[in-house]
DNA sequence: CCATAATTACACTCATTGGTTATATAATCC
DNA sequence: GGATTATATAACCAATGAGTGTAATTATGG
């Protein structure tokens, strides 16, 4: 049926069944990152969303799916994310900083914490291919960043790669720990990350950072 | 079972039960961090020994008592492990180096990255509790160790608590990526990430330090 | 060599759960 | 208003996996 013209309704519903769709997978996201995948049924999704379990399936095909789709989602984000930081050409420790602020921000959401804290040695072997594929591009940028500090001179020389993975690491972890997030918002812990990856924990006390 | 005093034999037997209860919770370390415990059926574990899974109950009393005593034995391990570096009496970023040169040793092990691979909220709730105390345990002194470096003016003032969290986050996540262990060993890994940690990112023209 | 205890194997139960299907209701458009 | 489509309910199925009863087998000590 190649109706032309009276697109509004058919938008309408469309947008509908996004809207619940994302509401499904956000739901998901959240008991995903309480309990774990295996231990979330599609009964404890339907739950949640007061509706039945035969419904998720209007919106989801399995719930693969829903694992994939989280993923995906949140590294969409990010790579949107990624392309102002792209284009701009503020000092590298600048765009680092801005890099990771964003990384950061995506982690505060149900799906930025699905991305890093579960497993998906679940899902098919070409999802997983297509979701690490994505996170390499992610951990490439980043990479790059360094580089070209290094090459710029503001930064030491060191292994890049092993330099991301720390850092992406300790932010990585930090949805380990929001159980009990009593403390600092996502915010704060970034700006006080971001501090300590750029200057190390070594008090300067002779060296004013003006080179010489 | 009470057994007294005709130690000998026993203490035979009972060492090899040791031994073998040990293989069946390496085995499974090995399998939860591979494939995640709830993706980890016992069948799996007995099927790697060589045994039946009714064998299994004669080691360990449930399933849930397998991971709990992996983790149990990880933070025995790293307790063991920090009395030495306790009695030290070396700079705070020496001892600080030395800690987590201890710690990225115990990640390298099964236990050990069993302890950070594995969600523990499939334990009761007193079990968790006591991990989590332990954990608390290895934490606090890492943080003292903060503490005491910025008393002693080698560290530059900072949160300790968030601090150590981004480097045990750091730590934490290289089982992550260990699938692909083609890259270096742990130690490397562990120099790496201290001396990142400690010097930062940023360049330090007028220092010849690079002695690596 | 026998009696006792430790260890192991087979087969079973029972509950959970991911996924499916038959069918009913509500919305949409001609 | 009636046909078509979207959405929901509930019952059902097949598979899996944790845990157990029993009985066979092995090792230990006298």
């Amino acid at each position: 049926m190649d109706t032309s013209n009276w697109t509004e309704n058919i938008q309408s519903r469309d947008e509908q069944r996004q809207i619940k769709r994302m509401a499904v997978l956000r739901a998901a996201a959240k008991l995903f990152n309480e309990f774990g995948y295996d231990r979330t049924s599609l009964d404890d999704i339907a739950g949640r969303l007061k509706v039945s379990k035969r419904t998720l399936y209007y919106y989801i095909k399995s719930k693969d799916e829903i694992l994939f789709e989280c993923n995906r989602f949140a590294l969409k984000f990010m790579n949107d994310a990624l392309e102002d930081s792209k284009s701009s050409d503020l000092p590298a420790l600048e765009r680092i900083e801005k890099f990771f602020k964003a990384y950061m921000e995506l982690l505060s959401t149900d799906f930025g914490a699905c991305l890093v804290l579960s497993k998906n040695n679940v899902l098919s072997e070409e999802s997983r291919n297509f979701l690490r594929q994505e996170r390499k591009k992610i951990d490439v940028i980043a990479r790059e960043l360094i580089e070209e500090g290094i090459a710029e001179g503001s930064i030491s020389p060191c292994n890049a790669a092993m330099t991301t993975a720390a850092i992406f690491g300790a932010f990585n972890w930090v949805p380990h720990w929001t159980k009990s997030s009593d403390s600092e918002s996502y915010d704060e812990i970034a700006k006080h990350f971001i501090h300590l990856f750029i200057n190390g924990l070594k008090s300067i006390k002779n060296i004013p950072n003006n080179n010489s």
